[in-house]
DNA sequence: GTCTATAAAGTGATAGAC
DNA sequence: GTCTATCACTTTATAGAC
């Protein structure tokens, strides 16, 4: 093999990883495993990380990192005026359609949370995890807010952790049912219930 | 050791297996952590069991049948009337009492999910869980509608679907960052909302 | 029935040749 | 740096003495 430098490696082992626990989960992610997965030997994997918990590390940095808005296609600016109740539901349905494209994506970043949660000396990485959804959350809200001229009554942060609750919840029950039917009633029911509850109009104002 | 009967033994067992996910999580339940557990020898375990993916079956039956209303404390008739939006904070409260006063029974409840989501052949069994959590919540919801002389505008299948994904993400959302504050104003919002959209008074229908 | 002992396969990590 | 070979340990499951 061609001599890779040792960043390189772990970038490459990294990648290979975050493959491997979202086809077969994080319990069949052994270093065995990630470095076939990788193309590489079973020594190369200790010599660009000291141990498996080390990879863990930057194998959940990365995809939380790598976290983007699934709420981002419904906040595109449309013709004409736009209710606010009609985005938070094209922004549910943006992350819904996400999650059934990719569900083992999905099936994986709960299993890393679970995983960080019962690790010792791992929990502020679930932290940051959920950190960052509230993060993409709270500015998913502000882009609607924006974008529908309305103003969130509540603090957005508040809002946006009712947004993760709520996307969480969905999120297991569809893994669990698959019953596309039933998510979209809790999606129409949670965009009734944000536009009645989360925010005035600034015309109201 | 004295003579027991594989169906007494096969029930020790699922009992000190119930106890080792709880406190070690499921990835830690091996067949040996569990006979420790239960005061066995290893022999005895396949005794009982001919293999340990048949013990997680009884496992998790045993936990899922054993599920009980957590809203249960909040629909206890009380003096005077009572709105509907205040017993469903209070059941929430409840619920949220129950996952603050055993969170690593929450943790290996969605842990036991989880599992039962990758290993082949064995998503029936994380169906059959949910199915116990949407039937809990709605006898829950039904409970709530007789005690408060209402009447649920939707099917309560429906809200007990919107219920229980608001209950997990609720719950894990707590388990990650532990912020009972947060917790509060996201049962405060939902019982809000559920008020203005989930239900009517009889005495306006 | 219940045990000890062990098989067979897998795990993370390392030594040492090249 | 990169490899093969191996260590020390753990896993599920079983054989066979009692």
């Amino acid at each position: 093999m061609p001599r890779i430098s040792a960043v390189d490696r772990r970038a490459a082992l990294v990648r290979a990883a975050v493959r491997v626990v979202a086809r077969e989960g994080v319990a069949a992610a052994t270093t065995r495993v990630i470095v076939a997965e990788a193309g590489m030997s079973l020594a190369s994997f200790h010599y660009a990380f000291t141990s498996r918990d080390e990879l863990m590390v930057e194998l959940i940095n990365a995809v939380v990192d790598g976290e983007e808005s699934a709420f981002a296609p419904a906040l595109q600016p449309a013709e004409g005026g736009v209710t606010m109740r009609d985005v938070v539901r094209a922004g549910l349905q943006s992350f819904f359609d996400a999650v059934r494209a990719d569900p083992d994506r999905e099936k994986a970043m709960f299993e890393l949370t679970q995983w960080a949660l019962r690790e010792p000396g791992f929990e502020p990485l679930a932290r940051r995890q959920y950190d960052r959804y509230f993060a993409v959350a709270e500015s998913a809200l502000t882009a609607a807010a924006a974008l529908t001229g309305s103003e969130w009554r509540r603090p957005t942060a508040e809002i946006a952790r009712m947004l993760v609750t709520l996307t969480d919840g969905l999120t297991i029950a569809w893994l669990v049912t698959r019953d596309d039917a039933a998510a979209a009633t809790t999606m129409d029911f949670a965009a009734d219930a944000s536009g009645m509850l989360g925010y005035i109009s600034l015309s109201d104002a």
